[in-house]
DNA sequence: GTGGTCACG
DNA sequence: ACGTACGTGACCACT
C-alpha cells in the first residue's frame, strides 16, 4: 500500500506565491488552484499512489490544541485572494474523488504526522507532499517527503536528510529547538542560529543530551552562557516544533482510496475556472460538462450528428444562402446544416470566397489573404469567432473555437474529431454575437472590427518597400563601431566581459570599479539606460557602454531582425495582431514595424531604408495629441478644451493655464513641466514618477499636479468618477463601447489596487483612440477604393497611418487621408493632423 | 521559460 | 515598509 498524503495548506501557499495572480472572466481569483493542481498532478503520476490524502488545516477560535496556535495567530492571515480559492480546490479534490482530511483544533502537518506515522508502523509507505521543510522529521525508512515548488520536487529521504544535515531526521525537531524558526514564531535560544544549533545537535544528538553534558563540555562561554539562559524557551520550543502524530483522524490508508471522479462536474469546473490544459491533461473533453450545464434551460443537443461528407463544387457554392467555414492549410471546409464540404481546389475556394453567401469563421484576416494572394476576393463575412471572443474578453491568451465553446456553454463536437471545430462553428458565432448584442458591442463589432480585418489584411498584404542593401551597409558601420566601443569598454574594464550580460556587466560597474548602484532589480543591480545616464560623469566606461548597447540593439533588433524578415518580392509583410492588446490597438510583429526608431538621429536613419518604389511615394499623416484631446473630450473640462482651440502648442498652452500667465511668458521650462504632467495625466499620474521624469522634488510634483487638477477641474472629476465606477463594476469602457476588465481592482495589495486604478484610468483614453484611427482606417481604405485613387495603406503605428501612393496621385490621396483622419468623429475639440510625403519613411516623417 | 533591457506610441 | 506612469514586441543572457 502507497499513501500520498499531502499538506493541502503548504501546496497552496507555494502556489499562491509561486505563480503571478491569475483570475478568470468572472473576476475570481485562480493562481492557486492552477498550482496546487499543476504540482498534485505531477506528484501523482510520480509516485502512483494507491490511496490519497490531502490535509487542511482547521481550527476555531474556541478550541486550541497547542499553544503554537496562540503563535501562529499572530501571523497575518491568509490574503483574500487565496482564502477565496480554499474552497474551490477542496471542491475540486471532491470531484475528482479525493478525500479531504479535516480534524478540529488541528493542522493540515498534525494530520501528516499522525498519516505518516500509521503507514510507517504498518510497514505501508507513505509519501508527504508539503512546501514545508518543518515536515522533514517525519523522514524514516517508509516515509518519504516530497519537497515541492512550482518547478520541481525534492525527494527526502533518510539518506538524502543525513547528507544534507549531517543528523537523524527527527532530531530536525531539536535543531529548531535551538534556532528557532521566526515564521512560526518559535524562540529557540536567543543567539543561538543556524550554525550553532546545527553544530550542537551533530554532535549531543538531542536537546536533552545537550543539557546533560553541556557545563562540563569545551563550548565557548559565550555558548554555554546563551544556553543556560535558553533553557525554558528551548524547552517550550521543541514542544512547538514537535508535529503531533496522533491527531484523532481515520488513519488507515485504505480508507483514502479515490472514488470514481465526475468528469461532467470536473468539466464544468475546470471550465468555469478556464483551466483547459488541465482538463486536457486529466483527459476530459472540455464538452463533458455542457450538456448537463444547459440541458435544464436549453433543448438536448446531440452529441452525434449524422454529417453527411462532401466535396465542393461551384454549384453547391452557389446554392449555399449561409454556412460556417474554415480555411486552413490550404484546406476549405464548409458546413450547413448537416453538410460538410471539403475541397482544396484553388478554384473552387476563391469562387467560394468570392460567393454571396453570408459566412462565419474564426480568421477573416487570414482568408482575406489567401483571396488577395489570388487576386481573389472574400465577400460577406458575417462573423469572426476570434474577434467575438476579444471584444468579448481582451485578455485571453488565445481565441480557440473550442476553448470559447466550453467558456461560452457551446456543444463542442469533440465526437466528430477533425470536423470539431468546424461543426461547432455556426453555433459559436451565433452565441458570440448575442452576448455581444447584450453587452452593447454590436457596432463596435459590426462597424469597426469586422470591416477593419480586411484592412489589414490588405495593408499587410502590401507590405513595405525596403533598402536591403542600404540596411546592410547600415550593417556593416554598427559592426564596425561596436567593434571599436567593446575595445574601449575592454580597455575601461580592465579584461575581457559579456558586455551584454547585465550580471556581468553590474559586476565590473559596482564592483572592480566601485561605481554607487542606484537601483536593485529582482536578481541583482540595475545597469539599465536610467541609472547608466546617472553615472556618466564618472567613469567614462559608462558612456561607452551606452554606445555599445545603442548600436547593438540597432544592428541585432533591426538590421539583422529586418533583413531576415525581406520577402522575395522585396518587401516586408509584417503581421497585424487584431485580438491582442488589452486596449483595442493593434500590434504588428515578425517584425513589428510600430517600434522602428525615431527619437535618436542614428536610429532615426533607418526609417531612410523604408521606401516607396520607383513612380510611388510614401504619405504619412499623424494625429497631433490625440490622447489628450480624447481625454479633453471625453471630460468635457472648458479650460483644457480652450487649450486646443486656441492652436497654440498644447504643451506651452497648458502651462500659460496652470502658471496662469500669458503664452509669451512661458518659460520652455514651465513647457517641460507641462509637457510631462500631460502625459502623466493619460497614464494615471503619480508624484514620484512624475518627479523623477522631471527631475524635481516630490513636492514640487505633487504642486504641479494639484495646480494642473485645479486649473482642469473636469480631468480630476472624470478620473475620479471612471476609478469609482471601475471600482463598483470591474469594468471600464471606450467611447465606442470597447470594454476592459480590470481584476487588479479587486486586489487586497495596494500596489496592485493602484495599478489597477492607473489601467482605469487609462483605458478609456487610449482605447477611444484606438477605435478612433481604425474607424479612420476603415474610411481611407473604402475611398480610396471608391475613388479608384492608386494609392494603399501599409502601416499604422498607433496614431500615424502610411500610404504608398504613385507620385501623380499623391495629393489627393494626402488629401483624403487628412480629411478621413480628422473628421473621423465630431469631438467637443479639433483633431490635428500632420500630414507629409517623401521617397522614405524618413523624409515622410517631416 | 523568465527577467532585463530598450525600441515605439 | 515598499515601489512607483499606460500599452506593446524583440533580443540577449541565464536557469
Amino acid at each position: 500500500m502507497k499513501l500520498l498524503a499531502i499538506d493541502g495548506n503548504s501546496i497552496l501557499n507555494r502556489a499562491f506565491y509561486g505563480i503571478k495572480l491569475l483570475s478568470n472572466k468572472n473576476g475570481e481569483f485562480t493562481n492557486a488552484i492552477f498550482g496546487f493542481m499543476n504540482i498534485y498532478l505531477r506528484n501523482y503520476s510520480d509516485v502512483k499512489p494507491d490511496a490519497v490524502a490531502v490535509a487542511f488545516d482547521l481550527r476555531t477560535p474556541t478550541f486550541r490544541h497547542k499553544a503554537a496556535n496562540y503563535y501562529k495567530a499572530n501571523r497575518k492571515g491568509m490574503p483574500p485572494e487565496l482564502a477565496q480559492q480554499l474552497p474551490r480546490v477542496k471542491e475540486l479534490l471532491g470531484l475528482m474523488g479525493i478525500k479531504v482530511v479535516e480534524c478540529e483544533g488541528y493542522e493540515a502537518d498534525d494530520i501528516l504526522g499522525t498519516l505518516s506515522k500509521a503507514c510507517s508502523d504498518r510497514g505501508d509507505k507513505c509519501f508527504v507532499l508539503t512546501g514545508d521543510r518543518d515536515s522533514l522529521q517525519l523522514i524514516d525508512d517508509n516515509v518519504t517527503v516530497l519537497l515541492a515548488t512550482n518547478k520541481e520536487t525534492v525527494y527526502c529521504t533518510p539518506g538524502w536528510f543525513r547528507e544534507n544535515y549531517g543528523f537523524e531526521p527527527v532530531r530536525l525537531i531539536d535543531l529548531k529547538a535551538l534556532m528557532g524558526d521566526s515564521s512560526d514564531n518559535i524562540p529557540g535560544v536567543a543567539g543561538i542560529g543556524e550554525k550553532t544549533a546545527s553544530a550542537l545537535i551533530k554532535e549531543y544528538g538531542t536537546l536533552e543530551s545537550l543539557y546533560e553534558k553541556y557545563e562540563g563540555s569545551g563550548l565557548t562561554k559565550g555558548v554555554k552562557a546563551k544556553l543556560a539562559a535558553g533553557r525554558d524557551s528551548a524547552k517550550e520550543s521543541k514542544w512547538l516544533a514537535t508535529i503531533v502524530r496522533d491527531a484523532p483522524v481515520d488513519s488507515k490508508p485504505e480508507s483514502y482510496i479515490p472514488s470514481p471522479a465526475d468528469s461532467a462536474g470536473l468539466s464544468r469546473l475546470l471550465t468555469e475556472l478556464e483551466m483547459f490544459k488541465l482538463l486536457d491533461k486529466l483527459g476530459i473533453s472540455a464538452s463533458e460538462g455542457t450538456n448537463t450545464a444547459v440541458s435544464e434551460s436549453a433543448p438536448e443537443e446531440p452529441e452525434v450528428i449524422n454529417v453527411t461528407l462532401g466535396t465542393l463544387t461551384k454549384d453547391i457554392t452557389a446554392s449555399l444562402k449561409k454556412c460556417a467555414y474554415l480555411l486552413r492549410d490550404g484546406i476549405l471546409s464548409v458546413c450547413s446544416g448537416d453538410n460538410v464540404y471539403t475541397t482544396d481546389s484553388e478554384d473552387i475556394i476563391l469562387d467560394f470566397l468570392a460567393s454571396d453567401c453570408e459566412k462565419s469563421t474564426d480568421d477573416a484576416k487570414a482568408h482575406y489573404r489567401y483571396a488577395m494572394a489570388h487576386s481573389g476576393e472574400l465577400r460577406n463575412i458575417r462573423d469572426d469567432a476570434a474577434i467575438c471572443g476579444y471584444l468579448l474578453n481582451s485578455s485571453a491568451s488565445d481565441y480557440a473555437v473550442e476553448k470559447l465553446c466550453a467558456e461560452y456553454g457551446v456543444h463542442y463536437y469533440s465526437e466528430h474529431g477533425e470536423l470539431a471545430d468546424l461543426l461547432s462553428l455556426e453555433g459559436l458565432a451565433r452565441k458570440l454575437r448575442s452576448v455581444i448584442e447584450a453587452e452593447g458591442m454590436t457596432g463596435l463589432l459590426d462597424n469597426i472590427e469586422l470591416p477593419l480585418t480586411e484592412v489589414l489584411a490588405s495593408m499587410e498584404d502590401t507590405g513595405i518597400c525596403v533598402d536591403r542593401k542600404g540596411v546592410e551597409e547600415f550593417g556593416v558601420y554598427l559592426s564596425e563601431m561596436i567593434e571599436e566601443t567593446q575595445q574601449a569598454v575592454y580597455d575601461d574594464a580592465g579584461h575581457e566581459f559579456n558586455i551584454s550580460s547585465p550580471k556581468q556587466l553590474a559586476t565590473v560597474l559596482f564592483e572592480e570599479i566601485g561605481l554607487p548602484a542606484k537601483k536593485k532589480t529582482k536578481s541583482g543591480y540595475s545597469t539599465n539606460a536610467d541609472v547608466l545616464e546617472e553615472l556618466r560623469n564618472q567613469s567614462p566606461i559608462v558612456d561607452n557602454v551606452l554606445k555599445y548597447r545603442q548600436y547593438t540593439k540597432l544592428n541585432s533588433t533591426y538590421v539583422a531582425g529586418l533583413l531576415d524578415k525581406i520577402a522575395p518580392d522585396g518587401r516586408i509583410h509584417t503581421w497585424f495582431r487584431q485580438t491582442e492588446t488589452r486596449t483595442g490597438r493593434i500590434s504588428s510583429t515578425e517584425p513589428n514595424m510600430q517600434n522602428i526608431p525615431v527619437r535618436t538621429e542614428l536610429g532615426a536613419r533607418m526609417r531612410k531604408f523604408f521606401t516607396a518604389p520607383e513612380g510611388k511615394v510614401l504619405v504619412d499623416a499623424d494625429y497631433s495629441q490625440i490622447e489628450l484631446r480624447v481625454m479633453a473630450h471625453l471630460c468635457g473640462d472648458k479650460n483644457m478644451a480652450e487649450a486646443f482651440n486656441s492652436g497654440e502648442d498644447i504643451h506651452t498652452s497648458t502651462a500659460a493655464q496652470v502658471f496662469d500667465m500669458p503664452v509669451f511668458m512661458v518659460t520652455p521650462e514651465m513647457r517641460s513641466a507641462a509637457k510631462a504632467v500631460n502625459f502623466g495625466i493619460i497614464y494615471g499620474i503619480g508624484a514620484f514618477s512624475l518627479s523623477k521624469d522631471i527631475g524635481t522634488s516630490v513636492a514640487q510634483a505633487k504642486k504641479y499636479i494639484a495646480d494642473y487638477l485645479a486649473r482642469f477641474p473636469k480631468v480630476k472629476q472624470f478620473m475620479d468618477d471612471t476609478v469609482d465606477n471601475a471600482m463598483k463594476t470591474g469594468i471600464v469602457s471606450t467611447m465606442f463601447g470597447r470594454k476592459r476588465r480590470i481584476p487588479e481592482l479587486s486586489s487586497s495589495n495596494k500596489m496592485l489596487q493602484a495599478a489597477g486604478k492607473r489601467i482605469a484610468m487609462n483605458t478609456p483614453v487610449q482605447g477611444t483612440a484606438a477605435d478612433l484611427i481604425k474607424i479612420a482606417m476603415i474610411n481611407v481604405y473604402k475611398r480610396l477604393k471608391a475613388e479608384n485613387i492608386a494609392a494603399k495603406l501599409i502601416l499604422q503605428v498607433h496614431d500615424e497611418l502610411i500610404l504608398e501612393s504613385d507620385k501623380d496621385c499623391a495629393d489627393r490621396a494626402a488629401e483624403i487621408l487628412r480629411e478621413e483622419m480628422q473628421g473621423v468623429y465630431e469631438m467637443r475639440v479639433p483633431l490635428a493632423v500632420d500630414v507629409h510625403s517623401g521617397h522614405s519613411w524618413y523624409d515622410a516623417k517631416g
